[in-house]
RNA sequence: GUCCCGUUCGUCUAGCGGUUAGGACUCAGGAUUUUCAUUCCUGCAACAGGGGUUCGAUUCCCCUACGGGACGCCA
């Protein structure tokens, strides 16, 4: 018998946070690793922030990382609906039963939860148990009757048959009041996980939206590759052992259990998400790779619909292994779709200090022109065959004339640059180098 | 201030009483390659401190320090 019910409730806020993604996550992967059911409920209670817009942020952002749910806005389920703001006859039948309990009392216009003044234990898979005592009464309706979250929570919790809240360390001192209100319905608490918190790369306090890389959308907004983003994120609090890292998603929910979570709260770390990033790119296959090049270079300043696919193709068949991320390919490839180049300065004098640029270029140029087919072997021997006969280092012959034709002194193999370039371009660019200089 | 949670290289982590404390990112060297990148090799770098328990503590317990979170008619 399997009935693993595990939700993620986000409230709409406009932004989706890279440590709500990964409580998303955590509560996803438990629920794929158990066989259950992973439920998106909305906690828009409070309507004075929440708006219908913020609510595709949200939305968008879970289905760019692959997340899924099985109930929920979209879906749909048995349990629905699935937006608090929908649900107000629920709350009502459940503020009734703490009525007639005698747990819950009018003050001041709102109404309260009369608390044990017991210590509270909450049995985390996590952190094990952790006792806390509630000292105040607390408000579960307002003054203008909307039911607060702590109620609603619950209440939801209960009645959408929720056996695991996976959620924030930020939720554990929440954690004794709901306890309470599990217990004044008569229900049993389902368990509970509080995970740790994600801390900011510099300074103190956990990652806040204004903090470089925190907005799951933004990752999306730069090209990263959603897998990439979600595999690094698994890796923040949790671990697969054996001294690895990078996984596939099945993998890893195989591995992943909630107990294995750590304890401790993670910084975050821009350069090893990067490093992810471009491992991920790195071993796309060259198909994926093509066409969502295709789709961030359309939204960029090179005009590819000018040129032929085919060539736009072979570009990007070149690059793909020299690329560290997508938003680096519209000027990593740029002098493939210009008339006129522009040439590092700065690179040019340090070449120039080391060897003679001119002299390589006119010996290369002279053997260049007579080569019936440009293809990478022919252009390769070439070369060697040039520095054997001058007597100087391959590298005389490939930093000048990649500086030469493409400005530059990054790129890919310049045997594969220059077939894709074609003959007639590069003596071009090699005339205009050497006029210019 | 009160209450909770935590503490292994700069960062993410492995370790669950006996290890040369392992891996990854970063950084620094080197090798290969046509540059950059990749790949490979090498290096730098950690058990917060103090008490116990034990033949033996990074591992178990306590205290201190430090870090984090929560203390709303926000969620």
């Amino acid at each position: 018998m399997n009935d693993v019910r595990v939700r993620f409730a986000p409230s709409p806020t406009g932004f989706f946070h890279i440590g709500s993604a990964r409580t998303a996550l955590f509560n996803w992967l438990y629920a794929k690793h158990r066989g259950g059911k992973f439920i998106l409920r909305i906690e828009d209670t409070d309507d004075e922030r929440d708006r219908k817009e913020f609510l595709d942020v949200l939305i968008h952002g879970l289905r760019w990382l692959g997340l899924d749910w099985d109930e929920g806005p979209d879906v749909g389920g048995e349990y629905g609906p699935y937006f608090q703001s929908q649900r107000s006859d629920v709350y009502q039948k459940y503020i009734e039963i703490l009525k007639n309990k005698g747990f819950a009392y009018e003050k001041d216009g709102a109404l309260y939860f009369k608390v044990s003044h017991r210590p509270q234990v909450i049995h985390d898979l996590i952190r094990g148990d952790v006792a806390r005592e509630e000292e105040k009464d607390f408000v579960i309706v307002r003054t203008n009757g909307k039911p607060v979250f702590h109620l609603v929570n619950v209440v939801d919790d209960i009645s959408m048959r929720i056996t695991h809240i996976i959620r924030g360390e930020d939720h554990l001192s929440n954690t004794s009041k709901h306890i309470e209100l599990f217990n004044a319905f008569g229900e049993k608490p389902p368990l509970f996980a509080h995970i740790p918190l994600i801390l900011k790369s510099q300074g103190s306090g956990k990652m806040s939206k204004r903090d470089t890389g925190a907005l799951i959308e933004d990752y999306e907004k730069n090209h990263f590759i959603a897998a990439a983003v979600r595999n690094y994120l698994c890796l923040l609090g949790w671990s697969p052992k054996e001294d690895r890292e990078i996984l596939p998603l099945d993998e890893i929910i195989r591995l992943f259990d909630i107990g294995d979570v750590n304890k401790n709260n993670a910084r975050f770390d821009e350069k090893k998400m990067s490093f992810f990033n471009s491992e991920y790119l790195r071993s796309l296959p060259f198909d994926d790779f093509h066409s969502r090049a295709l789709v961030v270079l359309k939204n960029s300043p090179i005009a590819v619909d000018k040129f032929d696919a085919r060539y736009v193709r072979d570009v990007l068949a070149i690059c793909q292994e020299k690329l560290r991320s997508f938003v680096e390919l519209p000027n990593f490839i740029e002098y493939f779709f210009v008339e006129k180049i522009t040439h590092d300065r700065e690179a040019l004098a340090k070449l120039q200090s080391k060897f003679d640029i001119q002299t390589r270029l006119r010996e290369f140029k002279l053997a260049f022109e007579s080569l019936d087919t440009v293809d990478e072997t022919s252009v390769e021997n070439l070369v060697h065959e040039l520095a054997t006969k001058h007597g100087v280092n391959t590298g005389e012959y490939i930093h000048s004339v990649r500086l030469a034709v493409s400005g530059r002194t990054v790129g890919p193999s310049l045997f594969g640059l220059l077939r894709v370039l074609g003959k007639e371009v590069v003596l071009e660019r090699l005339n205009a180098f050497a006029s210019q200089s």
